[in-house]
RNA sequence: GUUUCCGUAGCUCAGCAGGAUAGAGCGUUCGCCUCCUAAGCGAAAGGCCGUGGGUUCGAAUCCCGCCGGGAACACCA
């Protein structure tokens, strides 16, 4: 079905046609003055100039030409020439009615279902999660959802950091401790273990431990570097080894991501493009655009109108040796090859803008990426502490996600098990769902390129704009329904009216703007959007429960109809949380 | 230095394809539970939208300068 405003915006179109203006002059938007109308239209004033008419004339005109629509209840030109507008009840509830009977409540389907692939990981191996990798994940998971919601083919790839000088760091620390394993023994030709020898937390130790030495240990450090490039030829030990540390890892990380409800339909990494680097690098070189400049291969990538100069993307280092940028063309030519994907979004963060231009601008011009394939690039900021700076933990370290859920989580069950009885069991299990909420909430409503605050204790509040004031009043409504069920009611009688309460008719039009939010949330990669939306939409209700006690009502038609309308409002609330990356309990 | 993002109420944030009196939440003050979860609702106070210009009938929104803050700027990722 048509998005509202789309179609208030073409009935306003002809009624300026049908008046001699120009139908572009029709555009309708919620009004800005509640007060006076729930719909504006601002065309006449900007048509006045070229009419050399008066705006309110010309508003004038148009609310004749209006006459009879059927879709405005109430259309008035007011000075200096806007168009008051209010639509009639009964065609909003017709607009409700193919909306509840809709697939996802009517949602326009895509023009084209894209074949979308999402970059959000940026996990590394053998290393714990840490704070700095939430954002990606939150805001990647609710990026993926809200195009596969929109109708899209989408897959979302961790994207791991498998491969690199940390795999040779690790190599090396645990041949200290495991010196006397086969892996290390070169003249060993059996199988190797099939169980690893180690587990995440001796990992977790190992890798920073090595990571610090070889900063101070020139030789510790060439080794590690010698143990990298030996993995990468394909040592068999350090491949078996690798397989281990990938294995034991790969654990931890989907239970982190779990936790956080994140999930991944591709657990690729660096590694997996490694074997295809040779030939990509020949057919750069047979392009004729990479060359060799102070001892690298690079790629100019700088365009005429470039307000600043870009640097050329860098393919080869001088020593032959490749880095990020070689595994991630070699990654986007995968991913081309494998998914012929129609947009690749990646979500990092925003210090990386400008290598990611690079990246993009080299990947296109050497034709890596073909050039109706859209490159999206979601740069999101820091999660700050109250001082302002990046998050830390009490003592100033970096703090593992893990830890940061947990609290969370620990700060929820408190509250709730303070403010209801709840058995133990129940509260911990409710407060696992909306401790994820808060989290992700927190983090999601804020415009993703900005760095944003950390505050547990807003974030776990049940008042004001947060994750569980949105799940509170989810469950609310499901208790209203399943209140009425249990009374012998039958929901699926219930038929939805036009509205005669104003609350009521507020929540109907909050309702009918979903298209519009999601629409524009998936244009613009922006989950925030989404937040807006659906806590606007629960204020509405929430006003209309205060308003109206519907249980307490007169059976009948009345009551039912606004039974079917809390039933709209809850299935989309709860779709637009699925979006963010969150459920609602049945109850809290 | 160049480029770029940001500066909106005491605090945290929306709004930015230009439109009427700039919105939320928290915090503060005041009201509302014999009634579907008061973890809620209503109301009040609180803003020269960093600053100076420009474009426009009209600017928080577009353009330019300035001030203040963050970030990026080829062998890290």
């Amino acid at each position: 079905m048509e998005k509202l405003l789309d179609l208030l915006t073409a009935v306003m179109g002809e009624a300026f046609a049908k008046a001699g203006y120009d139908a572009q002059l029709g555009r309708v938007s919620l009004s800005n003055r509640p007060d006076l109308c729930e719909f504006q239209c601002n065309g006449a004033m900007s048509g006045a100039k070229a009419y050399r008419c008066a705006p309110l004339q010309i508003a004038q005109n148009v609310v004749k030409a209006l006459e009879g629509n059927g879709i405005f209840g109430r259309v008035e030109a007011v000075a200096p020439g806007f168009l008051n507008l209010d639509l009639s009840v009964d065609f909003l509830n017709t607009y409700l009615e193919d909306m509840a009977a809709g697939e996802k409540w009517g949602l326009p389907k895509a023009a084209k279902s894209k074949m979308v692939v999402i970059d959000y990981g940026g996990a590394n191996v053998a290393k714990p999660l840490h704070v700095g990798h939430i954002r990606a994940a939150v805001i990647g998971e609710s990026i993926k959802r809200i195009s596969r919601y929109c109708g899209h083919r989408v897959l979302g790839d961790v994207h791991l950091g498998d491969w690199g000088l940390q795999m040779g760091l690790v190599i090396m620390g645990l041949r200290e401790r495991l010196a006397s394993l086969p892996y290390f023994d070169p003249e060993y030709l059996g199988e190797y273990p099939s169980q690893p020898p180690f587990g995440i937390r001796e990992l977790e130790e190992i890798y920073p431990a090595a990571s610090a030495r070889s900063k101070q240990d020139a030789a510790f450090k060439e080794a590690a570097m010698e143990a990298t490039k030996a993995l990468q030829q394909g040592h068999r030990g350090y491949r078996a080894l690798w397989r281990h540390i990938m294995d034991v890892s790969l654990e931890d990380l989907r239970r982190n991501y779990g936790d956080l409800q994140v999930e991944f339909d591709l657990w690729k990494g660096e590694s997996d493009v490694d074997a295809r680097i040779p030939a990509m690098v020949e057919y750069l070189r047979s392009t004729g655009l990479a060359y060799e400049s102070m001892g690298a291969l690079v790629v100019d990538v700088a365009q005429e109108g470039d307000a600043k100069e870009i640097p050329p993307c860098m393919i080869l280092k001088s020593d032959g040796a490749s880095l990020y940028n070689t595994t991630d063309l070699a990654t986007l030519q995968e991913r081309t090859e494998l998914y012929r994907p129609d947009q690749i979004v990646y979500v990092v963060d925003k210090r990386q803008e400008l290598y990611f231009e690079q990246v993009f601008r080299c990947a296109r011009k050497t034709g890596l990426v073909e050039p109706g394939v859209v490159l999206d690039f979601v740069g999101f900021g820091t999660m700050n502490g109250a001082d302002g700076k990046p998050f830390k933990t009490r003592d100033g370290g970096v703090m593992r996600l893990e830890n940061l859920i947990r609290e969370t989580k620990e700060e929820m069950e408190r509250k709730i098990s303070q403010g209801r009885q709840m058995e133990a069991d129940e509260a911990k299990e409710v407060a696992d769902i909306v401790a994820v909420a808060a989290l992700k909430y927190g983090d999601l409503s804020n415009q993703a390129s900005k760095d944003y605050l950390f505050d547990l204790e807003r974030f776990t509040s049940f008042e004001g704009d947060t994750g569980p004031y949105l799940l509170y009043t989810i469950v609310r409504i499901k208790s209203i329904l399943a209140k009425y069920v249990q009374g012998g009611g039958d929901l699926s009688a219930c038929r939805l009216r036009p509205a005669v309460e104003a609350m009521e008719k507020q929540l109907a039009i909050q309702i009918c703007l979903f298209h519009g939010a999601v629409e524009e949330a998936e244009r613009q990669l922006a989950p925030h959007k989404i937040c807006a939306y659906v806590y606007d939409l629960a204020n509405a209700f929430n006003k209309l429960y205060h308003d109206v006690r519907i249980l307490a009502m007169e059976p009948g038609e009345r009551q039912q109809a606004l039974l079917a309308l809390l039933k709209l409002a809850k299935g989309i609330m709860e779709d637009c949380i699925w979006m963010l990356g969150f459920q609602a309990p049945e109850k809290m």
